[in-house]
DNA sequence: GGGTAGCATTCAGAAAAACGAATAAATTGA
DNA sequence: TCAATTTATTCGTTTTTCTGAATGCTACCC
């Protein structure tokens, strides 16, 4: 009189499910989960097949949701999200200090929630934020002056492998550039992966352009595309209703993706270290889905 | 970079604490998880350590709940709700008919909420559903007229255990009968267990009484006790502000336990079945809480 | 066309969890 | 005091899951 079906879901599986979600890629998740790359592959075969749909589209790019994927999302997150509120109801709060960095760009302004958020849930926590480029964030760590940071770029680094995002062209609104040449380029001025991204592709491409907006700040960036005076490269995530996606058909080079990661240093707490981060994953988590 | 400790709570679990905190009864929690008493005991260790928090007093007399277990438990059953509700996202609607006994007591009032929300759930059923006396049931279950029963008694059926809660001595506010001889007694006029327990525990403890008000209805009897004209008995949960429950210091004896039990039909579709206790145990947990 | 990245699958072995059965210890009830 | 109940614990066995390493497949990129 005990053979129910009705068995709630693993929260293991589910777990597994939203990280793979959130990196898009089986084998960084399974790093990220501790298992490895066969171990994760199963789970979440057995994940669908319990389910009864399909939850990825595997492509040799990564993973992508599918629709039923795209709905649980939403639902596994919140669930994950409840069983790790649950753990810290007997926890003791958190004290010390950590240094963390953001990078400046896109990313900085959506982290400040993570930092509010933290803030929130950890008020014994000294938090020394420092908010500049990713590049110099690996020396930083090392070196000991950060504890932690964030990095972005179109490579992964060494590290939390955090999530990942495709890079996009885009243009404000009812802006049509397919038929100029050169294109006018908006874009970062900094010593950085950001600066040679739309560059090189175009370059590849062979496509004609020329630099008509050059900034060290990513909210003037934003702007210039708003208006309409050239096209630039935003991660897919910070396009709004006031901006377009150009692509192929625009005759425009694909893009590469945005590897986010975390970096920390050996000499850190980890404990806190894992509490930011978690800060920082969730508010990323809650970004993703408009990206 | 992959070793984190901040790892979600294991549903596994979590589910096991939910059932004994519903059951009180290691071993009856054992066999409605499917699983061997050594099993959820080890479980349930695991999940304390994992905690650092002792979530029950044992006793020779079953599990109760410790501050911080009473603490944990609403969030354990709301996680693992959400995991099952997860679960339907992705299954096709039940259809068919269920026949469904419940006590015409106080859990009978209880039910409809069960009747209700299943109803809600699964509209595609059709549900008749009669109210009656739990000793008949076994027979209508074990003859086929029945699909499911609910039952309840001093004595665990065979079956499909859900809970327990214990029956105490109930009056109505600011009376005093402790100087009363013989004690006035409303009790319930039924064939069944609900008759003896009052009895049964005064002649046990040689207390003299007289029948001052008798009833087949469980309302009426809960008014009765309001009023402040008679003492009875009455699950626990069914005390509310207008009742006091009267004890040893009142010269009453203990009570035992009610225990509640769901019967099935082999006949029976199960799938329909497990959704249906389902939905009443998700009613009666809303109600444990204010035992 | 060759190299690479990424997922699926396989297999032997290790590790973890549960079984089953038995026993200990504590407490209640007769 | 004895019997019964209930949790805790132990132990050899079985089942499940993961490892680690290898292999196959496919699509993409130079």
């Amino acid at each position: 009189m005990n053979k129910f079906e009705h068995i709630p879901l693993n929260s293991d599986l589910l777990r597994s499910f939203v990280i793979i979600a959130d990196t898009g890629n089986l084998t960084h998740a399974a790093d990220r989960l501790g298992r490895t790359q066969s171990a994760i592959s199963v789970q979440l075969r057995n994940l669908e097949k319990s389910l009864g749909a399909s939850l990825f589209n595997r492509s040799v790019k990564g993973m992508t949701l599918t629709d039923a994927g795209e709905r649980l999302l939403p639902k596994a997150q919140a669930a994950v999200a409840q069983l790790q509120e649950m753990r810290r109801l007997f926890e003791e709060p958190l004290t010390g200090q950590l240094r963390v960095g953001i990078p400046d760009d896109y990313e900085g302004l959506i982290l400040t929630d993570a930092l509010a958020r933290f803030a929130r849930m950890h008020s014994g926590v000294e938090v020394t934020a420092m908010s500049g480029c990713t590049v110099t964030y690996d020396k930083d760590v090392g070196d000991g002056r950060l504890d932690m940071a964030v990095c972005s770029g179109p490579e992964p680094k060494d590290g939390f492998y955090i999530s990942r995002e495709p890079a996009v062209w885009a243009a404000g609104q009812g802006v049509n550039f397919l038929a100029v040449e050169p294109v006018p380029l908006a874009m970062l001025d900094r010593r950085c992966w950001w600066k040679s991204i739309p560059t090189d592709a175009l370059h590849r491409a062979r496509r004609d352009y020329r630099v008509a907006f050059r900034t060290e700040s990513f909210g003037s960036l934003l702007s210039a595309l708003r208006s309409g005076f050239a096209i630039g490269v935003l991660p897919a995530s910070c396009v709004d209703e006031d901006l377009q996606v150009l692509d192929g058909t625009h005759g425009l080079p694909p893009l590469p993706d945005i590897h986010r990661t975390i970096v920390f240093s050996d000499r850190a707490d980890m404990q806190l270290c894992e509490a930011m981060a978690e800060a920082i994953c969730t508010t990323l988590q809650g970004v993703q889905p408009g990206a």
